[in-house]
DNA sequence: TTGCCAGTAAACTAT
DNA sequence: TTACTGGCAA
């Protein structure tokens, strides 16, 4: 292909895009430009007209959805003009999430850090209940210190490439101090386990590449062209991992939107973006502007909400398209009124024709919010289905079975050994994990081996000793297959050898049996992980489940309108899209209003839904809403306030009635003198508290003499007060 | 050791 | 509202 044919449809700046293939380069791809399209057609055009072997070429994106996309379209390109296979097979360039890449390269080099090929992969889960124990071990209470938020802490240090040691070190008051003392003894336990974590896949292979130069080059001569999509939403340690790969050759292109990036509390560093072109000398920088997808007026709408930040590189997308319909605005009564909106909306829309159900999305910001919607689409008879949530591979029996596959693969895997040894009940508790624990920690040796010689030994009590030797029986048997059989078969022998089986099938409630059908499932999915991936082995299924995002299992064309969170919807379009909730406290959320940035960026996260709406776009908010027991009355969103008015029809069937709340618990802080002083303290409002100083109020609940609000102090951190008692005056 | 109950805490996004 | 812990009895 002659390289004015392969950019003969772009426009010119994604023709440029593709072209510039040498060194650094930036492309700044607003919603809808056609960012995907420019992304693999610089594949296909390295590959077709620059000689570029396949494997040459490493692409990063941000799920394993994208990844499989890419490769598609790359293969179609590819495939499209018949020449000699082999340097043009799509197949060998390697597209995959960071974390997939890093698995493959921690596999392979990951012994050079001491770190064995058969590590397991911890998800947070496994990651929790880690943290619990460490807790225990140092006599701290869960009530004292969430190991949710050290866990939190810990996340943050590795993202930023601190290892325990280092965090210890620069450790300077108290909180940190516990983080720290925690983060050593969490580490030391993962590395005993032989397991890692999700940031350690990130972190031990920037380790290794600066620890090992002799790896790094092997790499860097293996990848001479890398391309990352979804650049702003990339932390340090990834940030540093690029730096690396790229550092002899600099063929480095990302792709992203400063304008979408949404994961700041998951690490992702905007700086990545913003800076890259001082990081990267003679750096070229394209901005695509123009918007294939969206209506003007659906752009207009964003773009206004989106102008109102300002720590952003500023771009102004426009369109071709049509004008199209305006925003519609529904003021709703409550949750229920709004879910019926949507699914009256829907029904009515599709019994028009023209748009089959698959054309609708409807976004939330909460998962919480789900539920109402799902009542109110299958009372109307509309097919749906949910994106996220609980995922398959988060649910009990599923990580119950995957722990026995996960101890065959890694006999020192004892996070996994807790969880099997007792489902089904077998009777061994606490007690005798303590003593099987305590033995191969006294031994040094790994969980089995405890295990192995406790049975031996005999030093367990005759109902332990039993089902422990069956136990172990189960697990070699299986493990010596491991090699041999299917997966799918292994899955089958542990589902009925350890007995789960039987005992949901004893069970005789709906809920075992959907367990067991989420049984049978696990199963499918291991057979067809072995059609997709051939004989990848037992610890290639593993990595896959556990690299797994809830987009992943999404597949489009089922005719059902799709129900997901907003920051599930990165990426994806629809023709038609519902966003539910915009109101304050809910969107943006109450825990981001207090800080600029996060409200910031809850901002840019109302720009990417609604961007995702090709032809309509409908907004909605409720007066008042139940939610977690009790009622609450929000203010329509700021977001709204942010639309342009002449790109937005607002629907409200309940003005002229007697709607507003009752004068005892209305909204919140409005800013007249007259309004009792409870009235103010909604969750934003600033207060002061004879002790501890001003605080920015996060949580309000109950009412009347029971009213409760969380209030984070500067100093003193985050308190739960009764209004009642508190003596909490305006600040 | 298990299973039940009651009380309570947390309730945002997720590779 | 839900999910989970911790205490307690069998």
């Amino acid at each position: 292909m002659r390289s004015d044919t392969i950019v003969a449809d772009l426009n010119p700046r994604q023709a440029e895009a593709v072209l510039h293939t040498e060194g650094p380069l930036l492309v700044l791809a607003g919603a809808g430009s056609g960012k995907t399209r420019v992304i693999t057609r610089r594949i296909a055009y390295l590959i077709d007209h620059c000689g570029v072997p396949p494997w040459n070429i490493l692409a990063v994106t941000f799920t394993n959805k994208a990844a499989g996309e890419m490769k598609r379209r790359v293969a179609d390109l590819l495939g499209q003009n018949g020449s000699e296979p082999g340097l043009r097979d799509s197949g060998s360039v390697w597209v995959g999430t960071f974390h997939s890449t890093c698995v493959r390269i921690l596999r392979k080099h990951g012994a050079a850090l001491g770190i064995k090929s058969s590590f397991v992969i911890y998800d947070d889960g496994d990651q929790l209940s880690l943290m619990r124990d460490c807790l225990r071990a140092q006599g701290l209470s869960e009530r004292s210190l969430n190991p949710r938020a050290i866990l939190s802490r810990i996340s943050r240090a590795k993202n930023e490439l601190l290892t325990a040691e280092e965090y210890t070190l620069q450790a300077n008051d108290r909180m940190e101090e516990r983080t720290a003392k925690l983060y050593l003894m969490y580490q030391e336990r993962l590395d005993s386990l032989q397991a890692l974590d999700f940031d350690d896949l990130l972190m031990a292979t920037v380790r290794l590449f600066e620890q090992h130069p002799e790896a790094l080059a092997a790499y860097q001569d293996l990848w001479r062209y890398i391309l990352v999509d979804e650049y702003q939403d990339t932390n340090h340690a990834q940030y540093r991992l690029v730096h690396l790969l790229t550092g002899n050759h600099g063929n480095l292109c990302v792709v992203g939107d400063d304008d979408q990036s949404i994961y700041r509390w998951r690490g992702a560093d905007l700086n990545n973006i913003l800076d890259f072109e001082r990081d990267h000398s003679g750096c070229i920088v394209i901005r695509l502007e123009q918007n294939y997808r969206s209506t003007q007026q659906i752009l207009q709408g964003a773009g206004g909400v989106v102008a109102h930040n300002y720590g952003r590189k500023g771009k102004t997308l426009w369109t071709e398209n049509e004008v199209g319909d305006p925003i519609v605005l529904y003021r709703a009564l409550d949750e229920n009124d709004e879910a019926l909106f949507a699914a009256r909306t829907i029904q009515g829309r599709a019994a028009d024709g023209g748009t089959g159900y698959d054309d609708y999305a409807i976004f939330y910001r909460t998962n919480a919010q789900s539920r109402v919607l799902e009542e109110a689409l299958r009372q109307a008879l509309i097919p749906y289905v949910i994106v996220g949530g609980l995922r398959f591979y988060e649910r009990k029996e599923i990580k119950d079975l995957l722990a026995y596959l996960r101890w065959v693969v890694n006999p020192a895997d004892s996070v996994s050994f807790k969880r099997l040894v007792n489902a089904p009940t077998r009777g061994i508790g606490p007690a005798t994990i303590a003593k099987l624990e305590l033995l191969a920690m006294q031994g040094k040796t790994t969980i089995w081996e405890a295990c192995q010689r406790a049975v031996r030994e005999k030093l367990l009590n005759t109902k332990q000793q039993a089902a422990m030797e069956g136990l172990l029986r189960l697990i070699e048997e299986v493990r010596s297959k491991t090699a041999l059989s299917p997966i799918s078969d292994l899955i089958g022998e542990l589902i009925t050898g350890s007995g789960y089986a039987e005992e949901l099938e004893h069970e005789r409630t709906p809920e075992a049996e959907s367990r067991l059908e989420n049984l049978k499932e696990l199963v499918t999915a291991a057979q067809e992980f072995a059609e997709r991936n051939g004989d990848g082995g037992l610890a290639a299924f593993l990595d896959s489940v556990a690299l797994v995002s809830d987009l992943d299992e999404y597949a489009e064309g089922r005719g059902v309108v799709t129900l997901m969170t907003l920051h599930t919807a990165k990426g994806l379009e629809f023709d038609t899209v519902f966003m539910v909730g915009l109101e304050e406290g809910i969107f943006p959320h109450a825990l981001a209003m207090p800080d600029e940035r996060e409200l910031e960026e809850e901002r840019r996260l109302c720009y990417v839904g609604m961007t995702r709406a090709r032809r309509r776009l409908y907004l909605a908010s409720a007066r008042q809403r139940r939610l977690y027991g009790n009622r609450s009355f929000n203010l329509p969103s700021r977001f709204l306030d942010e639309i342009p008015p002449d790109v937005l029809q607002v629907r409200d069937p309940w003005e002229s009635r007697s709607v507003a709340p009752p004068p005892s618990t209305p909204s919140r802080p409005q800013h007249h003198d007259g309004e009792p002083f409870v009235d103010r303290l909604f969750p934003g409002a600033r207060i002061r508290h004879p002790d501890f100083g001003v605080g920015v109020i996060r949580e309000r609940s109950g009412s009347g003499d029971d009213l409760k609000v969380v209030v984070r102090f500067k100093a003193a951190g985050e308190k739960k007060l009764m209004v009642k008692y508190a003596q909490l005056e305006q600040a």
